[in-house]
DNA sequence: ATGAAAGCGCTAACAT
DNA sequence: ATGTTAGCGCTTTCAT
């Protein structure tokens, strides 16, 4: 309806400068000496004229924009549309708004996707990547935009990370596997090959399971591409079944995994756990009312989005972060349930 | 690393004016009669100095920042997730970023997300309201910030809404539980009062329900405050059973709703569908594979994303939306599964 | 076929 | 304690 008020139409309904106003309005105020009458003049018209400042020429003239990034692979998966949501209200709480982008684990689209947002001045990004190498990250450092890498990280990488701990999580599923009993167990990530938490949850897992002496083949060991997840598990699971080959049991490496091996399990009447148990990474809620519900290793969401909210903050707000700090890693839970259970 | 490169850099160091690179950006040059030399000498600075124009600088110009915004009472709930995918994958391919708040169903909080993202100047909303009026929505139409409303809408609104049919959905849902002879059948819907779409599907569930003749007793319409559904739904259903009171089947207005459902009532012990059958709203990929698995009114998430889209998209670009096309009413299905097949 | 210059609304260095 | 002014980088009207 009205036109809009800017800075300079309240300074002159007021006979002052639009510095003073605008002093005022970014709490300099007292530290320029400005008057408390005057102040409240000036705030008294602001709310009389319902004065919204123009947060894009603000974001302009300061090449801020109180927006950051967060990048995932597919914000409809549920681990990252938690992790989102959380940063959200930390974000919405300190003044932030977000911008969520799913990367579909392409590398390209990934880097095409933070040289767009960087182009628009976001403040900082929180990106779990699907990049292969440290390279892109430590040029982000070398550029000065605030970043944190969660979830997947590089050895020796420069950049900040949250990440969680993938080999003992892979170590603590693989020793409840093997007290159970079970030995002939495969596992399914998914590719490309260079994804950090997905290799880590598999040394982790191979690591506790060579200390019993048990290895698994390398056909047990199955990747899937993003977007394939259904065809190749469906492909693998009738091809054992087929074989009169079916693992024992089988570590899915994140939720979906677990979901589609799950489905097709069911969808080949194969028996969970009588015929193979199912160890999952990533717990989401339903897998607590499956039948049987199902065992998983279980990620902090709450926590790594709180840490990583924090960690790039304190970038934004030009704050040094320390070594120590850098590079943080959180500890992961089992949760035992009925998939894993030997009758 | 290098300094940023401005729009000025770059006519400068052609010894030509601004203005004409800014034509020959903007893909003006030819309207111009700017010569194709050059525009290809500019085209090739452009590459060669690796100029990025300044976003923010341009959006604060032109009022206009290529950026949407997408409204949800929970992002990490799996449908809102589903459909901001889409949202933002279309978003993307007409160079659209999409900012994403949840307002937990707090109205007055989706307001002033609604007041922060226009101050942002966002080309545009797609939001699904908490609002209980349309009110709001007609001065958001007056102000005319091209937004268009899904999932829930209000009779008799002025903005453009894409909604699915929920009445036709709750029919659909009656039928077959009366089918399958059903007669003593609860609801679980979700506060506050207002939101359409739980109204719709209630009463179109009645609608069908009263052509046999068989009526709902009041406390078996229950409804949960989000954020409280699962502790209401635990009371509720612990409350029937020691009454020995169960109803036959029980239909749950949303996702979280189902799960809700079927999680407590694993926890009593209650067999599914032996003692109560439960029919959800919203799929969900889970509920293939739960035991039993659950059978549900589906919506058709990527048809709702793309009609939602492109009525913004319009709106955005300045074209009139006919009457006609403003009230989008997508059909939706049932999925018929175990959790309602008398054995 | 091309350029000069104004101005979008704001902040901050520099007066006074 | 308050004001003047110069720009941030871009688009666009109006000249030439």
């Amino acid at each position: 309806m009205g036109k809009k008020i800017s800075i300079d139409d309240i300074a002159k309904s007021l006979g002052v400068s639009k510095t003073l106003v605008s002093l005022v309005l970014n709490d300099k105020a007292d530290k320029h000496g400005i008057s408390p009458d005057t102040q409240k003049k000036v705030r008294d018209k602001v709310k009389e004229l319902n004065y919204q400042p123009n947060v894009l020429a603000r974001g302009f003239r300061l090449g801020k924009t109180n927006t950051i990034g967060v990048l995932v692979s597919d914000i409809s998966n549920r681990f990252y549309s938690r992790i989102a949501r959380s940063i959200e209200d930390l974000a919405w709480s300190h003044g932030y708004t977000v911008i969520i982008c799913s990367t579909d684990e392409d590398l390209n689209k990934e880097s095409e996707q933070i040289r767009l947002l960087r182009d628009r001045k976001l403040d900082g990004l929180i990106i779990s990547t699907s990049q292969d190498s440290a390279e892109p990250f430590n040029k982000l450092v070398d550029s000065g935009l605030p970043h944190v890498l969660i979830d997947r990280t590089f050895e020796g990488m420069r950049s900040p990370s949250v990440s969680v701990d993938n080999f003992a999580g892979g170590r603590l599923a693989a020793r409840h596997l093997l007290h159970q009993g079970y030995r002939k167990i495969a596992v399914i990530g998914i590719t490309p090959d260079h994804i950090s938490t997905i290799n880590d949850r598999i040394t982790g897992f191979q690591s506790a399971l060579a200390e019993e002496g048990v290895i698994i083949p390398p056909q047990w060991i199955i990747k899937t591409p993003f977007g394939e997840m259904d065809n190749t598990i469906k492909g693998k699971l009738q091809q054992f079944y087929q074989a009169g080959a079916m693992p024992e049991a089988i570590f899915t490496l994140n939720n979906n995994l677990t979901s589609a091996c799950m489905l097709n399990l069911r969808k080949l009447s194969i028996d969970i756990p009588g015929q193979v148990a199912i160890m999952g990474f990533d717990d989401v809620s339903f897998f607590s009312f499956t039948r049987p519900s199902i065992s998983v290793i279980a990620q902090p969401i709450e926590r790594i989005s709180e840490v990583a909210f924090d960690l790039l903050l304190r970038q934004i707000e030009g704050s040094k972060i320390s070594e120590k700090e850098k590079s943080v890693k959180l500890p992961v839970d089992i949760i035992i349930r009925e998939s894993t259970i030997k009758s």
